[in-house]
DNA sequence: CTGAAAGCGCTTACAG
DNA sequence: CTGAAAGCGCTTACAG
């Protein structure tokens, strides 16, 4: 007899296939009572919508928008940072039958017309978060945004500080930060955290600057130890840059930890798979809370805590 | 007015709406000159199915599916692999409209009864395979797969040769192999690539048992160097083993690539980041491949070419 | 607060 | 080979 639909539900609630629409979507003016019935028969039948129904009749799609920023088409591959987010989305949408539809683009152009439940934003800058607002009903922002636009990020100043604390603790004092692209915020958040305990200390930092990706990180690490080789400590904002101040310190033949300590920030796959120390937030929970909140029409702004992951970049003793 | 419909088509073309959905669906038994008609027309209005009414109408959903096996409920953020083939998915379906939908499973359980365009298979036994392309009506599997199972893989016997050559031409005469999981063609098509130009050169093979995973890998790794110290090349069947096999090596005081060399196998971000040598697999175009192959109905068994991507984990020189 | 009815844009027997 | 018609499972004015 196949699944069962609004017509089941409202037969066995004894009322009409409208009622049971105004129920099923929390709209407001039914009578409790039937609403009670209502909700009762959806659970003895295990109704739930046909999607593409209500896609069709309302005029809105099934789906959750993932509007990811960023000049590379293959960053989705090239970027670990992203699967985890796609990981928590998918992971969210588990069994909600909400269809994710994905968009990797270099730039927000004009206004968009969002046909579906809303979108989950990566990298997107404030003005155009709150386009994107407009035209899709529901966003929420992957780190700060605009002020009306909801967003959920980790505490990066803390984790700058977490992780330039740990360099000085372990005894560096030459500590060079290398940053991220100014326009993202989670990236100037990281620096200035780390940048404050540099100077709270006492000491002179010098400041790099990266964008993120792995192949600058290397050049100006180079440039970076030319010019300053008594650094004896580098905090990179994110892994990819960890990795390529990594490379290039290798490549220059110094030692990590030994002559130069290194912690990243994001702890994902790059971290783990090759013994960097790195700050750790949650990233694929964290975009599953972002799917929630767009499906659930949550406005509000979450801070997450960030920890410390040590592992041998920054000193960690071997064990044998 | 808003997007153009069959209707519109229909009206333009002169033709009934049943005309126009058999032409737009490629169904037989239409006039060639109507079919024209309907051609033109259709291009003219820019028409494009509303995929929402086509999924109701029809019962099949405007998706297709990617059938991940993995005991990991994780394993999306924690596997790179994964993300490459999402990366090349969602890429090949991009302007398609065509939403994806993800499973990440530990085991296939009963038949499927899929509804939408098919799928794409990832790691999934033959005997399952089968079962799906019934259910699915279509399916392309990523690796070798039952004989009616349409599937697109990487050249992994020549993989492995490749490996085990280049360590070989590197002086090592001690050459360990770590492979994957028995049940997966791929690693074991690796596994024996390299077995063969182990023992065409005269070497005693020594085998370790892996399962794709770091953990086990850099479990076996010290295993291994306590039972035979005198190993001086290790290749592992996929990324995420060499890097817990190099964690190992380090962790109990060899030097990566002066006491051991090692060549890994995948070419993603844990390689290209942290300087591993790998053979290279075209994961991303792959996955492009296989979900274009699913939409078009196109059954074939495709195998591709792989290439050795040298870094300083089998001693590239430094350049410094 | 409630329901009858029209309609979303397609597909698919069915009759011809 | 073709078209009129029913129907997929919902939503949404509209009238009451």
């Amino acid at each position: 007899m196949g699944r069962p639909t609004l017509e089941d539900v409202a037969r066995l609630a004894g009322v009409s296939r409208s009622t049971v629409s105004r129920v099923i979507n929390r709209q407001p003016g039914v009578a409790p009572s039937h609403r009670r019935l209502v909700q009762e028969a959806v659970v003895e039948l295990g109704y739930r919508p046909h999607l593409a129904a209500r896609a069709l009749a309302s005029g809105r799609a099934d789906t959750l928008d993932l509007i990811i920023l960023d000049d590379d088409p293959d960053a989705l591959s090239a970027n670990p940072h992203y699967a985890r987010v796609l990981a928590g989305t998918v992971k969210a949408l588990a069994g909600n039958d909400i269809r994710l539809q994905i968009h990797v683009l270099p730039t927000i152009v004009g206004s968009w017309a969002g046909t579906g439940f809303g979108a989950v934003l990566i990298n997107v800058p404030p003005e155009s978060a709150q386009r994107l607002r407009r035209g899709y009903g529901w966003v929420v922002s992957m780190g700060r945004s605009a002020p009306r636009v909801s967003s959920i990020e980790p505490d990066n100043a803390e984790g700058g500080r977490l992780a330039v604390d740990h360099l000085y603790r372990a005894g560096r004092r030459r500590i060079a930060v290398i940053d991220g692209p100014e326009s993202n915020p989670c990236a100037v958040q990281r620096r200035e955290g780390g940048l404050r305990v540099i100077r709270e200390a006492g000491l002179e930092p010098v400041l790099v600057r990266g964008d993120f990706t792995f192949a600058t990180a290397e050049r100006r690490t180079r440039e970076l130890m030319a010019g300053h080789p008594d650094i004896d400590g580098i905090f990179a904002c994110c892994d990819m840059t960890a990795a390529g101040a990594r490379q290039a310190l290798s490549a220059t033949g110094r030692r990590v930890p030994d002559d130069v300590a290194i912690v990243g920030f994001d702890d994902g796959i790059v971290a783990s798979s090759s013994g960097l120390t790195s700050v750790r937030q949650t990233v694929e929970d964290n975009a599953g809370l972002a799917a929630r909140m767009v499906l659930a029409r949550e406005g509000r702004r979450v801070t997450v805590p960030v920890s410390l992951t040590v592992r041998e970049s920054s000193g960690h003793h071997r064990d044998a």
